[in-house]
DNA sequence: TCCTATATTGGACTCAATCTAAGTCAAGAC
DNA sequence: GTCTTGACTTAGATTGAGTCCAATATAGGA
Protein backbone atom coordinates (compact mmCIF):
# COMPACT_ATOMS: atom_id res chain seq x y z
CA UNK A 1 0.00 0.00 0.00
CA UNK A 2 1.18 3.44 -0.60
CA UNK A 3 1.88 6.21 1.46
CA UNK A 4 -0.80 8.17 0.34
CA UNK A 5 -3.30 5.00 1.46
CA UNK A 6 -1.76 4.51 4.41
CA UNK A 7 -2.14 8.39 5.85
CA UNK A 8 -5.75 8.08 4.17
CA UNK A 9 -6.84 4.79 5.94
CA UNK A 10 -5.37 6.72 9.09
CA UNK A 11 -7.77 9.28 8.56
CA UNK A 12 -10.59 7.48 8.51
CA UNK A 13 -11.00 7.13 5.03
CA UNK A 14 -12.99 4.26 4.12
CA UNK A 15 -10.67 1.95 1.29
CA UNK A 16 -12.51 1.24 -2.13
CA UNK A 17 -11.47 -0.09 -4.88
CA UNK A 18 -12.17 3.18 -6.86
CA UNK A 19 -9.96 5.49 -4.29
CA UNK A 20 -7.53 2.76 -4.43
CA UNK A 21 -6.44 2.97 -8.13
CA UNK A 22 -7.38 6.85 -8.40
CA UNK A 23 -4.65 6.80 -5.52
CA UNK A 24 -2.10 4.64 -7.87
CA UNK A 25 -2.87 6.55 -10.84
CA UNK A 26 -1.56 9.95 -9.25
CA UNK A 27 1.55 8.18 -7.76
CA UNK A 28 4.69 9.68 -9.29
CA UNK A 29 7.10 12.53 -10.34
CA UNK A 30 5.73 15.58 -12.05
CA UNK A 31 2.17 14.20 -12.41
CA UNK A 32 -0.54 16.87 -13.53
CA UNK A 33 -3.27 15.26 -14.70
CA UNK A 34 -6.88 16.59 -15.35
CA UNK A 35 -9.95 14.65 -14.07
CA UNK A 36 -10.67 12.91 -17.61
CA UNK A 37 -6.76 11.44 -17.68
CA UNK A 38 -7.23 10.59 -14.27
CA UNK A 39 -10.30 8.86 -15.36
CA UNK A 40 -8.87 7.39 -18.28
CA UNK A 41 -6.03 5.54 -16.69
CA UNK A 42 -8.38 4.69 -13.99
CA UNK A 43 -10.59 2.93 -16.38
CA UNK A 44 -7.72 0.68 -17.17
CA UNK A 45 -7.19 -0.56 -14.06
CA UNK A 46 -11.04 -0.69 -13.05
CA UNK A 47 -13.48 -0.66 -16.29
CA UNK A 48 -16.38 0.34 -14.78
CA UNK A 49 -15.21 3.28 -12.59
CA UNK A 50 -17.35 6.63 -13.06
CA UNK A 51 -16.41 9.93 -13.82
CA UNK A 52 -18.35 11.25 -10.98
CA UNK A 53 -16.18 8.97 -8.75
CA UNK A 54 -13.05 10.34 -9.93
CA UNK A 55 -14.12 13.99 -9.64
CA UNK A 56 -15.58 13.64 -6.18
CA UNK A 57 -12.32 11.59 -5.06
CA UNK A 58 -10.41 14.22 -6.43
CA UNK A 59 -11.92 17.06 -4.89
CA UNK A 60 -12.09 14.98 -1.04
CA UNK A 61 -8.22 14.55 -1.52
CA UNK A 62 -7.68 18.41 -1.88
CA UNK A 63 -10.14 18.81 1.04
CA UNK A 64 -8.06 16.44 2.73
CA UNK A 65 -4.58 18.49 1.95
CA UNK A 66 -3.01 15.13 -0.11
CA UNK A 67 -3.67 16.52 -3.44
CA UNK A 68 -3.73 20.76 -4.55
CA UNK A 69 -5.52 21.61 -7.71
CA UNK A 70 -3.53 23.76 -10.57
CA UNK A 71 -4.70 25.74 -13.66
CA UNK A 72 -1.57 26.56 -15.95
CA UNK A 73 -3.68 27.04 -19.38
CA UNK A 74 -7.12 29.10 -17.81
CA UNK A 75 -9.01 26.25 -19.01
CA UNK A 76 -8.64 22.46 -17.31
CA UNK A 77 -8.05 22.20 -13.63
CA UNK A 78 -4.94 19.39 -12.73
CA UNK A 79 -4.22 17.60 -9.73
CA UNK A 80 -0.89 17.62 -8.88
CA UNK A 81 -0.03 14.83 -5.96
CA UNK A 82 3.07 16.34 -4.87
CA UNK A 83 2.07 18.39 -1.78
CA UNK A 84 5.03 17.47 0.37
CA UNK A 85 7.95 19.47 -1.25
CA UNK A 86 6.79 23.35 -1.91
CA UNK A 87 7.29 24.03 -5.26
CA UNK A 88 6.19 25.85 -8.13
CA UNK A 89 5.58 24.63 -11.76
CA UNK A 90 7.34 25.67 -15.11
CA UNK A 91 4.97 24.85 -18.55
CA UNK A 92 5.77 24.76 -22.35
CA UNK A 93 3.99 27.17 -23.84
CA UNK A 94 3.33 24.99 -26.46
CA UNK A 95 2.77 21.85 -25.93
CA UNK A 96 1.63 22.69 -22.26
CA UNK A 97 3.86 19.96 -21.01
CA UNK A 98 4.59 20.90 -17.10
CA UNK A 99 7.48 20.30 -14.80
CA UNK A 100 7.90 20.98 -10.91
CA UNK A 101 10.29 23.48 -9.80
CA UNK A 102 11.65 25.00 -6.98
CA UNK A 103 12.90 28.73 -5.91
CA UNK A 104 15.53 29.99 -4.51
CA UNK A 105 13.87 33.19 -2.62
CA UNK A 106 10.20 33.05 -0.99
CA UNK A 107 7.68 34.79 -3.59
CA UNK A 108 6.27 36.31 -0.60
CA UNK A 109 8.71 38.50 0.06
CA UNK A 110 8.55 40.05 -3.13
CA UNK A 111 4.95 41.50 -2.19
CA UNK A 112 5.73 44.78 0.00
CA UNK A 113 3.74 45.75 2.69
CA UNK A 114 2.66 49.06 0.57
CA UNK A 115 0.91 47.06 -1.99
CA UNK A 116 -1.14 44.40 -0.05
CA UNK A 117 -3.95 46.85 0.31
CA UNK A 118 -4.87 45.39 4.00
CA UNK A 119 -4.90 41.73 2.91
CA UNK A 120 -4.01 39.40 5.30
CA UNK A 121 -1.79 37.74 2.50
CA UNK A 122 -0.85 33.96 3.16
CA UNK A 123 0.15 32.18 -0.10
CA UNK A 124 1.71 32.70 -3.36
CA UNK A 125 1.66 30.41 -6.52
CA UNK A 126 4.49 31.19 -9.08
CA UNK A 127 4.10 30.03 -13.03
CA UNK A 128 6.89 30.29 -15.39
CA UNK A 129 5.72 29.66 -19.51
CA UNK A 130 8.41 29.12 -22.09
CA UNK A 131 9.27 26.22 -24.43
CA UNK A 132 10.19 23.23 -23.65
CA UNK A 133 13.76 21.70 -25.41
CA UNK A 134 11.10 19.20 -27.25
CA UNK A 135 9.18 22.06 -28.47
CA UNK A 136 12.19 24.21 -29.17
CA UNK A 137 13.78 21.50 -31.47
CA UNK A 138 10.56 20.61 -33.45
CA UNK A 139 9.78 24.15 -34.03
CA UNK A 140 12.90 26.64 -34.12
CA UNK A 141 10.26 29.61 -35.34
CA UNK A 142 8.28 31.75 -32.97
CA UNK A 143 5.19 29.82 -31.00
CA UNK B 1 -12.34 58.73 -27.83
CA UNK B 2 -10.24 56.61 -25.17
CA UNK B 3 -6.38 56.04 -26.03
CA UNK B 4 -7.52 52.08 -26.12
CA UNK B 5 -9.61 53.01 -29.31
CA UNK B 6 -7.38 55.51 -30.57
CA UNK B 7 -4.07 53.01 -30.58
CA UNK B 8 -6.63 50.21 -32.40
CA UNK B 9 -7.94 52.71 -34.76
CA UNK B 10 -4.15 53.35 -35.75
CA UNK B 11 -3.71 49.90 -36.07
CA UNK B 12 -6.71 49.66 -38.79
CA UNK B 13 -8.97 47.80 -36.30
CA UNK B 14 -12.51 48.49 -37.63
CA UNK B 15 -14.48 50.33 -35.46
CA UNK B 16 -17.82 49.00 -34.53
CA UNK B 17 -20.64 50.10 -32.04
CA UNK B 18 -19.97 46.58 -30.25
CA UNK B 19 -16.15 47.15 -30.27
CA UNK B 20 -16.82 51.06 -28.69
CA UNK B 21 -18.84 49.45 -25.60
CA UNK B 22 -16.76 46.69 -24.83
CA UNK B 23 -13.81 49.00 -25.04
CA UNK B 24 -15.50 51.70 -22.65
CA UNK B 25 -16.51 48.97 -20.16
CA UNK B 26 -13.00 48.14 -19.86
CA UNK B 27 -11.52 51.28 -18.80
CA UNK B 28 -10.52 51.82 -15.50
CA UNK B 29 -8.36 50.85 -12.63
CA UNK B 30 -8.49 47.28 -11.07
CA UNK B 31 -10.77 45.62 -13.53
CA UNK B 32 -11.03 42.12 -14.28
CA UNK B 33 -14.28 41.39 -15.03
CA UNK B 34 -15.37 38.10 -16.78
CA UNK B 35 -16.74 37.72 -20.26
CA UNK B 36 -20.13 37.84 -18.46
CA UNK B 37 -19.42 40.61 -16.58
CA UNK B 38 -17.93 42.40 -19.42
CA UNK B 39 -21.47 41.34 -21.38
CA UNK B 40 -23.74 42.49 -18.15
CA UNK B 41 -22.18 46.00 -18.53
CA UNK B 42 -22.14 46.39 -22.25
CA UNK B 43 -25.70 45.61 -22.56
CA UNK B 44 -26.58 48.73 -20.64
CA UNK B 45 -24.78 50.43 -23.27
CA UNK B 46 -26.13 48.76 -25.97
CA UNK B 47 -29.08 46.63 -25.40
CA UNK B 48 -28.76 44.19 -28.49
CA UNK B 49 -25.26 43.37 -28.20
CA UNK B 50 -24.40 39.38 -27.95
CA UNK B 51 -22.42 36.94 -25.80
CA UNK B 52 -20.72 36.32 -28.99
CA UNK B 53 -19.16 39.63 -29.89
CA UNK B 54 -17.92 39.88 -26.16
CA UNK B 55 -16.11 36.45 -26.74
CA UNK B 56 -14.79 37.39 -29.92
CA UNK B 57 -14.10 40.89 -29.28
CA UNK B 58 -12.31 40.30 -25.93
CA UNK B 59 -9.64 37.40 -27.31
CA UNK B 60 -9.13 40.15 -30.22
CA UNK B 61 -7.87 42.18 -27.75
CA UNK B 62 -6.02 39.31 -26.14
CA UNK B 63 -4.20 38.62 -29.18
CA UNK B 64 -3.52 42.74 -30.05
CA UNK B 65 -1.77 42.90 -26.86
CA UNK B 66 -4.36 45.21 -25.12
CA UNK B 67 -5.80 42.64 -22.65
CA UNK B 68 -4.39 39.70 -20.81
CA UNK B 69 -6.24 37.14 -19.67
CA UNK B 70 -5.99 36.03 -16.01
CA UNK B 71 -7.21 33.20 -13.60
CA UNK B 72 -7.38 33.45 -10.25
CA UNK B 73 -10.01 30.87 -9.21
CA UNK B 74 -9.16 27.96 -11.73
CA UNK B 75 -12.84 28.10 -12.96
CA UNK B 76 -13.78 31.15 -15.10
CA UNK B 77 -11.10 33.60 -17.23
CA UNK B 78 -10.99 36.99 -16.27
CA UNK B 79 -10.12 40.51 -18.21
CA UNK B 80 -6.99 42.82 -17.33
CA UNK B 81 -6.92 46.26 -19.34
CA UNK B 82 -3.73 46.96 -17.65
CA UNK B 83 -0.70 45.81 -19.60
CA UNK B 84 1.32 48.77 -19.79
CA UNK B 85 2.04 48.20 -16.11
CA UNK B 86 4.27 45.33 -14.70
CA UNK B 87 2.19 43.59 -12.02
CA UNK B 88 0.87 40.56 -10.78
CA UNK B 89 -2.51 39.61 -8.64
CA UNK B 90 -3.48 39.92 -5.20
CA UNK B 91 -7.01 37.48 -4.60
CA UNK B 92 -9.12 37.30 -1.54
CA UNK B 93 -9.41 33.88 -1.70
CA UNK B 94 -12.97 34.56 0.71
CA UNK B 95 -14.96 36.65 -2.04
CA UNK B 96 -12.71 36.24 -4.90
CA UNK B 97 -11.78 40.30 -4.90
CA UNK B 98 -8.45 40.81 -7.01
CA UNK B 99 -5.95 44.06 -6.68
CA UNK B 100 -2.83 44.83 -8.84
CA UNK B 101 0.03 44.82 -7.50
CA UNK B 102 3.90 45.48 -8.40
CA UNK B 103 6.57 43.56 -7.30
CA UNK B 104 9.89 44.44 -6.17
CA UNK B 105 12.15 41.52 -7.49
CA UNK B 106 11.98 39.96 -10.41
CA UNK B 107 10.49 36.50 -10.34
CA UNK B 108 12.65 34.81 -12.67
CA UNK B 109 15.47 35.55 -10.77
CA UNK B 110 14.14 33.07 -8.68
CA UNK B 111 14.23 29.95 -10.57
CA UNK B 112 18.19 29.37 -10.94
CA UNK B 113 19.50 26.98 -14.08
CA UNK B 114 19.40 24.34 -12.59
CA UNK B 115 15.75 24.20 -12.62
CA UNK B 116 15.12 25.23 -16.07
CA UNK B 117 15.16 21.24 -17.23
CA UNK B 118 15.96 22.82 -20.55
CA UNK B 119 13.22 25.42 -21.02
CA UNK B 120 13.42 29.16 -22.80
CA UNK B 121 11.96 30.82 -19.60
CA UNK B 122 9.91 33.80 -21.15
CA UNK B 123 7.53 34.56 -18.60
CA UNK B 124 6.63 34.67 -14.83
CA UNK B 125 2.97 35.22 -13.58
CA UNK B 126 2.64 35.74 -9.79
CA UNK B 127 -0.47 35.14 -7.75
CA UNK B 128 -1.17 36.35 -4.02
CA UNK B 129 -4.06 34.41 -2.22
CA UNK B 130 -5.02 36.18 0.92
CA UNK B 131 -8.12 37.73 3.24
CA UNK B 132 -9.65 40.79 2.26
CA UNK B 133 -10.23 43.60 4.96
CA UNK B 134 -13.27 43.52 3.97
CA UNK B 135 -13.82 39.86 4.69
CA UNK B 136 -11.38 39.15 7.66
CA UNK B 137 -14.36 42.23 9.05
CA UNK B 138 -17.40 40.31 8.09
CA UNK B 139 -15.74 37.06 9.47
CA UNK B 140 -13.32 36.86 11.86
CA UNK B 141 -13.51 33.01 12.10
CA UNK B 142 -10.98 30.48 9.74
CA UNK B 143 -12.08 30.66 6.12
C1' DT C 1 -22.63 -12.62 9.13
C1' DC C 2 -25.41 -8.56 9.40
C1' DC C 3 -26.17 -3.71 9.42
C1' DT C 4 -25.70 0.92 8.34
C1' DA C 5 -23.31 4.82 7.20
C1' DT C 6 -20.82 5.93 3.39
C1' DA C 7 -19.43 5.49 -1.47
C1' DT C 8 -20.48 4.67 -6.38
C1' DT C 9 -23.10 4.97 -10.48
C1' DG C 10 -25.23 6.78 -14.85
C1' DG C 11 -27.39 10.19 -16.63
C1' DA C 12 -29.23 14.67 -16.61
C1' DC C 13 -27.86 19.15 -15.81
C1' DT C 14 -25.11 23.70 -15.54
C1' DC C 15 -22.08 26.97 -17.15
C1' DA C 16 -18.27 28.97 -19.84
C1' DA C 17 -16.76 29.10 -24.14
C1' DT C 18 -16.75 28.08 -29.20
C1' DC C 19 -18.73 27.34 -33.68
C1' DT C 20 -21.87 28.08 -37.60
C1' DA C 21 -24.48 30.03 -41.14
C1' DA C 22 -27.03 33.85 -42.29
C1' DG C 23 -27.72 38.65 -41.94
C1' DT C 24 -25.58 43.42 -41.25
C1' DC C 25 -22.80 47.36 -41.81
C1' DA C 26 -18.18 50.37 -41.71
C1' DA C 27 -15.50 52.60 -44.59
C1' DG C 28 -13.11 53.17 -48.91
C1' DA C 29 -14.18 53.95 -54.04
C1' DC C 30 -16.65 56.40 -57.08
C1' DG D 1 -24.06 60.90 -51.23
C1' DT D 2 -24.41 55.90 -52.70
C1' DC D 3 -22.47 51.61 -53.75
C1' DT D 4 -19.91 47.58 -52.77
C1' DT D 5 -17.62 44.22 -50.34
C1' DG D 6 -15.55 41.66 -47.05
C1' DA D 7 -15.20 41.81 -42.33
C1' DC D 8 -18.27 41.89 -38.33
C1' DT D 9 -22.30 40.53 -35.57
C1' DT D 10 -26.03 37.67 -34.50
C1' DA D 11 -28.96 33.81 -32.46
C1' DG D 12 -28.77 29.52 -31.54
C1' DA D 13 -26.55 25.01 -31.60
C1' DT D 14 -22.62 22.67 -29.88
C1' DT D 15 -18.76 21.35 -27.05
C1' DG D 16 -16.46 20.14 -22.88
C1' DA D 17 -15.47 20.46 -17.99
C1' DG D 18 -17.59 19.91 -13.97
C1' DT D 19 -21.77 19.13 -10.71
C1' DC D 20 -25.90 17.03 -8.89
C1' DC D 21 -29.03 13.41 -7.67
C1' DA D 22 -31.71 9.26 -6.59
C1' DA D 23 -30.96 4.50 -6.74
C1' DT D 24 -27.81 0.87 -5.78
C1' DA D 25 -23.72 -1.25 -3.78
C1' DT D 26 -20.34 -2.04 -0.23
C1' DA D 27 -16.55 -1.35 3.58
C1' DG D 28 -15.79 -2.30 7.86
C1' DG D 29 -17.39 -2.33 12.70
C1' DA D 30 -20.70 -4.88 15.88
Amino acid sequence: MSDLLRRLRARGWRLTAQRRVIAEVLDGEHVHYTADEVHARAVELLPEISRASVYNTLGELVVLGEVTEVNTDGRVRRYDPNVHEAHQHLVCSDCGAIRDVRLTADPLKALPEGERFGFQVAEATVTYYGRCPECAAANAGPA
